[in-house]
RNA sequence: GGAUGGGUGGCCGAGUGGUUGAAGGCGCUAGUCUCGAAAACUAGUAUACCCGCAAGGGUAUCGGGGGUUCGAAUCCCCCCCCAUCCGCCA
């Protein structure tokens, strides 16, 4: 969510910004609504007052044992008057937020103009792509001749979009998470958590999946949803916290089985582990300073970007321009990695800076010293990295002529053996 | 799921209709004292919004939402959460 007073302070800079991501908003009538809530502020706040001067005094007059029926006439009706002033402010009030609450993140001044993925700049690649003096298969048909990924049978459990794995290639999704745990807690000094995988729809306006975007998520008859993304907890958990300035930075790391719809996906990645309803990921979660946020956001990045080094898988990292950016992100860098049957690099992992936006509407501030005022934090997050989509890379990278798989010299010692098949 | 007891400021804790934003204590900040520190003493110490150049003033907030009343932390209703007991369960 955006700062009210800073968007009307500028509004002509703030439409040029949102324009950058094509994002098209009617900000007409935003400056008469705030007119208005500030009027009827005023009006309620006097008679308030009023109220309260004369309730004082009734109050002296009957300690003094004296009557105070003519006050009491006087104020009746004042109450009536009081509640419908404040139900209209309330609902100002509501007008406005939720107009906000629509209004998607600015693009930080060093992210591309553009509206779709064809602007977005490739920053850095790292590795070779693997060449094969064979014909290459997919991941999702090495998974099933190895007999570790059975697509057919999930579908009869559940249905579209669920994989069920078995033996070792359960047992590799279980080391890949291990082994993206222990490289974030012991080497890049995140705290592990492990949060609820249910949560209510307080986190989710504060993340920003909320009001906006309910149709990507599954709700339970609870009322509950399953998350998304493990952003969502673990945003959260400092949610209507003043932290103190010697906490920041703070950095979490968690494992969670992430849940989407993949409502408007019909037809997309329909084969494999690309694009589920239910995978595995662990997330890296920062709140910092605000200065401090861009210094960060590369140090996540660089972290997510040191699994894939580890598993000697080849990427490349792109900063999306501001079209193709999410609704709550300042700038995102995503990492992609190399699919050798698409002969492509896929997105594996993405890296934002929400900057204040979420701090905003989940209430998450920091004090700098006992007298100074509280001030929002910036919150980032990124994939470190999406399980499934590794297991993939992994399969598909790794493949030899016979069919079988080598496993990455890091995770040897976790999975106990050198290759699958 | 049933029963009972609770949710008050950064923390502990008083307060059952009338200057209560809220006693007292702790913590924190500043000052006095000290060579310095501790202790002691003194003062200050919430957040948001509105008016104002400022000084300052006003309003709201005692888990959340509604209601009663001239007036609600205090009374009533609904919801959430916590504790304990029972039931159930991994």
């Amino acid at each position: 969510m955006l700062d009210l007073r800073a968007v009307l302070e500028d509004l002509p800079g703030v439409q040029r910004a949102l324009a950058q991501r094509a994002a098209t908003l009617d900000f007409s009538g935003l400056e008469a609504l705030n007119q208005e809530r500030k009027s009827l502020q005023k009006e309620y706040d006097a008679l308030r007052f009023q109220q309260n001067q004369v309730s004082g005094e009734i109050a002296k007059l009957k300690q003094a044992k004296q009557s105070a029926d003519h006050l009491l006439t006087q104020m009746r009706g004042v109450a009536d008057q009081v509640r419908v002033l404040g139900e209209r402010m309330t609902g100002v009030e509501a007008q406005l937020r939720e107009w906000l609450l629509q209004v998607p993140n600015l693009p930080h001044a060093s992210v591309p103009a553009g509206v779709d993925t064809s602007a977005n700049q490739v920053v850095r690649s790292s590795g070779t792509p693997p060449t094969f003096s064979f014909p290459v298969k997919d991941h999702s048909e090495l998974g099933e001749k190895l007999g570790i990924l059975d697509f057919e049978r999930a579908t009869k459990i559940t249905g579209a979009r669920f994989t069920l794995y078995r033996g070792i290639g359960a047992a590799l999704e279980r080391a890949l998470i291990n082994f993206m745990l222990d490289l974030h807690t012991k080497e890049h000094g995140y705290t592990e958590v492990l949060p609820p995988f249910l949560v209510n729809s307080e986190s989710l306006q504060g993340t920003g999946q909320l009001p906006k975007f309910e149709a990507d998520l599954f709700r339970t008859t609870t009322g509950y949803y399953l998350i998304p993304t493990a952003e969502v907890p673990v945003t959260n958990i400092h949610r209507d916290e003043i932290l103190q300035d010697k906490e920041l930075p703070i950095s979490y790391c968690a494992y969670t089985p992430c849940f989407r719809s993949e409502a408007g996906a019909a037809g997309k990645d329909t084969k494999g582990l690309i694009r589920q309803h239910q995978f595995n990921k662990i997330e890296l979660v920062k709140f910092t300073r605000p200065e401090q946020s861009y210094e960060a956001l590369e140090q996540l990045t660089a972290n997510a970007e040191r699994v894939l080094q580890r598993l000697g898988l080849a990427y490349r990292v792109i900063v999306l321009c501001a079209g193709d950016m999410g609704f709550s992100a300042a700038k995102t860098y995503d990492i992609e990695v190399w699919f050798p049957s698409q002969q492509g690099y896929r997105e594996i992992s993405s890296c934002s800076n929400f900057e204040d936006f979420q701090a905003r509407r989940a209430n998450i501030r920091f004090r700098r010293g006992p007298k100074d005022k509280p001030e929002l934090v910036h919150t980032l997050n990124g994939s470190g990295l999406a399980v499934g989509r590794t297991v993939a890379a992994i399969l598909e990278n790794y493949q030899q002529a016979d069919g079988t798989v080598l496993i990455p010299e890091a995770l040897r010692g976790y999975l106990g053996v050198e290759k699958i098949g």
